[in-house]
DNA sequence: CGCAATATTTGACTTTTGTCAAACAATAAT
DNA sequence: ATTATTGTTTGACAAAAGTCAAATATTGCG
């Protein structure tokens, strides 16, 4: 079974006809580590599947800091959702983190395919309410008061992360800086 | 042109048939101060517009603290996503801040709606992820570093918050204690 | 209106976190 | 392998924010 397959089979039973139609919309790439493949600013014709690796989702602040606003690793969706479904300008930039194996589409495929098979306007709602309800989980991070307490409510939550981010990512995604991360770290 | 009907404006041209059908499947409610609309741990079956007040929604965390996650005011959608999309309980409570005007339907009606009008799919994805976008917005405030940063940014993005929300709650939206938000102001 | 309940402010004090600068470690590039 | 770059840790200190307790305001209700 395909890998695009296994992913939409927990929200659809999906036939050979739309198999096939999946492959024809979509194509597989690998990217390597650091390549920006979503750019704030841009309108985000892209939504994929992140196959194996890891990405951050950013936005620049005035000051041009890098502020992390989530990470994604195997098997989740890619999308600067917004800018996609509404085709307007991206607020956010997505990076990998890893080497990373990804299968996209782009808005005009999406919409004929959506077209053909209208079912999957639901899987596609579905997946990102379910996504998104997931992403509600980092406000548990962030009411957090200590940063502390942040960083232990991250690693139960998410334990993903700190096997595979660094540290600086981390305390940005957690609105702390590098060294009290560090400190926290160190007191382990 | 009736409220709804001016709200879904935005995306689609509402025809004539279908805001009769829209009319059968809601009903409009007028709901007092700090009632409960939509509770954390219940499945929720009932999405909403917010015609008119305001509301908070919070989740309590294991020590029994309300941890506000956002408000809505007059003309935003209320709904527990994540529990109506996928009918899975909600992580989330809401209740009204103000006496408020909330125009439901739940999910067997709304299903059938989509069915019989399958474009309202589209209309419903562009609005959630639009609403979803404009959620990133907090990201902004809590990703600044010193509490009075995250109000200034609050203040900036979303004044409304500061016009109708009694300070206890925006302080634990901003993930800070009531007393630095009052000596936050204070010094204003 | 007046009381009770709720919300906000203030003060004194402690703890946490940020800042800046520098050392050290790890990683990637040549 | 050596160097350059990037990432992490450490220290000293200042600033910010939390905590606890109590005083005021404000609001809502009988």
């Amino acid at each position: 079974m395909s890998l695009i397959q296994n992913w939409l089979q927990e929200f659809i039973n999906v036939t050979e006809e739309e198999i096939i139609a999946i492959n024809e919309i979509t194509e597989t790439t690998m990217v390597k580590t650091n390549e920006v493949i979503l750019k704030q600013g841009d309108i985000s014709d892209k939504i994929g599947l992140l196959v194996k690796g890891s990405v951050r989702t950013y936005f620049t602040d005035k000051k041009g800091n890098e502020k992390i606003v989530f990470f994604a690793f195997d098997g989740e969706p890619i999308a600067a959702i917004g800018s996609f479904f509404n085709q307007t300008p991206s607020s956010v930039t997505t990076v990998t983190l890893e080497n990373s194996i990804i299968i996209w589409t782009d808005h005009a495929r999406y919409i004929s395919f959506v077209n053909k098979f209208p079912q999957y306007n639901t899987v596609i709602l579905t997946a990102l309410t379910r996504w998104f309800s997931e992403g509600k989980n980092r406000m548990e991070y962030l009411h957090q008061t200590s940063a502390k307490a942040k960083y232990d409510s991250m690693c139960k939550v998410n334990p993903k992360i700190i096997e595979r981010v660094p540290l600086k990512y981390i305390a940005s995604y957690l609105g702390i800086t590098q060294e009290t991360l560090s400190r926290i770290r160190r007191k382990k």
